[in-house]
Order: structure tokens, then C-alpha cells, then sequence
DNA sequence: GCGACAG
DNA sequence: ATCTTGTCGC
């Protein structure tokens, strides 16, 4: 697929400033509400069995009628410092139905807050790669949880005007409403906006949730952080990460896509 | 100047 | 993100 926003493509050679300009700009075009072309509940509940599901229904308006969603998976992996590779999965009731992926130049080193103007790139290569017409996509980073509530779910999903959403290993910024130590599979804990964050003070941008945790006493396993990209909203964002989650902390999506991004590292060589 | 910071 | 074997604890 194509941009349908040429103007918020990742334009690495933009100075610093202009590159916060242009965050600023999408922001303000992001939806942080639901508005999705598919029912959240249709999406394959994975569970451990790695069993699946028989699709109903599956669909709203406008997405794939008929049919269970389709959830895409993105993750990046480096050749080198110049070169980046993209890896993107697409699944449908808990199976892989598609898998691309491409490399292009860095640009610029990993700054916080401007990951996507590094990655962007070759992520914009996968994606026209891609055949299927994906409902929603998981990017690996954050989405609203970033300083101009732009982060690299946002920035992709509102330039493709496709629904997303942000899944990181750790904080970017934002404040836990409360302790995210200690959770049992399956909870969350807000994450609110503060001073750093452009929305007003308390603004729920996402959340800490576990998707996965060991049920015995010394030894836990920290929570995804989870916000909204595109026309989703903070709570969806992490039902959908739960109802894709199989067993292991990332969701299928992700894991399978960071799977295949090492995979094609190795294959495109150097 | 110091701190803090997705991948 | 990436460099990497064993190892501790489910």
C-alpha cells in the first residue's frame, strides 16, 4: 500500500526542528479514538494452544468483508549502521497469510522521539511490498506514549491512514498511574501524560500491560507498553494486544515479525 | 549544567 | 537495535 498523506512521509534529511514540526502536524491528524473498519471482538483470541478459531462475521464497515481482521505485524532489524530491514507479517485468524520485507538507507542514528524518521524508510518499502490490505498494524515502539504524541505507530498510521498501534519494551515517557510491578497476566495500568508530553497533564496515552507472567514467586516478566497509533483508542489498543497475545509477550503479530525481520537479516547478508 | 529518553 | 554462552528459574 501507498501513502495517502505524501506530506507526512519521513523526510530524513529535515532539520531537527522541522522534523518536530512535522510530529506536531500528524498529532494533529491522529485519531485516538476508536474507528476501526472491523469489530475488536472478531479478532482471534490466540490462547496457548496456538489453536484457532472458525471465523463468524468478523467485519464492520469498509475492511475485509466477511472475514476475521487482518492484523499486521512490523518490526525492524539493522544490516549495519546505514541499512535498515522491515519485516512485515500479516495474520488472519491466527495464521500467516503474508510476509514481506525490504531494507533501506538509516539516514540518521536512533534519536528518542524521532524513531521514525530512522525507520521509516524501510518500512514505507515494506509496506508497498505488501498485497493484502491490512485492518490494523503493530509497530514496535510507541504511538502516543512519545513527547509530541507522534511516535512511530502514529507517524505510520496516520501517513498510510491506517489504524495502528504502538507496542514497546519499555517507557518512552509518561507517568504509570500507578506501580506496574507485580501484575498478573492480563492487567493494565494507565500511563498518563505529564510535562513532557504535549497532552494535558493526566491524559491517559496508553498502558503498561501484562500479557504474559509467570505464576510463581521470584522471577516476573515486565509489561509491554502499549499505546494507541491511529483511529484506536488507549483501552483497545490493549485489548487488541491481549486478544493477539499466544503465550508469549509479544503478541503474534510482533513476535513473528521480529522473527522474520532476524531471519531476512541473515538472508539479504551483506 | 544535569537528567532522561521507543529502537 | 546489536555484540553473545551459559545459566538461573520456571
Amino acid at each position: 500500500m501507498e501513502p495517502v498523506h505524501p506530506e507526512f512521509v519521513p523526510d530524513a534529511s529535515l532539520s531537527r526542528a522541522e522534523m518536530e514540526t512535522l510530529q506536531r502536524d500528524i498529532a494533529e491528524q491522529a485519531v485516538f479514538a476508536d474507528d476501526l473498519p472491523f469489530d475488536p471482538d472478531t479478532v482471534c483470541r490466540h490462547r496457548e494452544s496456538g489453536q484457532q478459531q472458525l471465523d463468524e462475521t468478523g467485519g464492520g464497515d469498509g475492511g475485509n468483508p466477511g472475514e476475521a481482521p487482518i492484523v499486521l505485524g512490523v518490526d525492524q532489524a539493522f544490516l549495519d549502521d546505514e541499512r535498515a530491514v522491515s519485516a512485515l507479517v500479516a495474520m488472519r485468524n491466527g495464521e500467516v497469510i503474508e510476509r514481506v520485507h525490504a531494507v533501506a538507507p538509516t539516514e540518521i542514528p536512533y534519536i528518542p522521539g524521532l524513531l521514525s524518521f530512522r525507520e521509516g524508510g524501510a518500512i514505507l518499502a515494506g509496506f508497498r511490498e505488501l498485497s493484502v490490505e491490512p485492518d490494523i498494524a503493530f509497530f514496535d515502539g510507541s504511538g502516543r506514549i512519545h513527547f509530541r504524541e507522534a511516535g512511530i505507530a502514529t507517524h505510520i498510521g496516520v501517513m498510510l491512514d491506517l489504524p495502528s498501534i504502538g507496542v514497546a519494551k519499555s517507557l518512552l515517557c509518561g507517568t504509570p498511574r500507578s506501580s506496574t510491578e507485580g501484575l498478573a497476566e492480563g492487567e493494565r495500568v494507565p500511563i498518563e501524560a505529564d510535562a513532557d508530553v504535549t497532552a494535558p497533564d493526566g491524559t491517559v496515552i496508553g498502558h503498561a500491560v501484562q500479557s504474559r507472567q509467570y505464576d510463581s514467586p521470584n522471577r516476573h516478566i515486565n509489561p509491554l507498553i502499549v499505546s494507541p497509533g491511529h483511529r484506536v483508542s488507549a483501552e483497545t489498543a490493549a485489548d487488541l494486544v491481549l486478544a493477539c497475545s499466544a503465550g508469549y509477550k509479544l503478541p503474534e503479530p510482533t513476535r513473528l515479525a521480529d522473527q522474520y525481520a532476524d531471519e531476512a537479516k541473515k538472508t539479504v547478508g551483506t
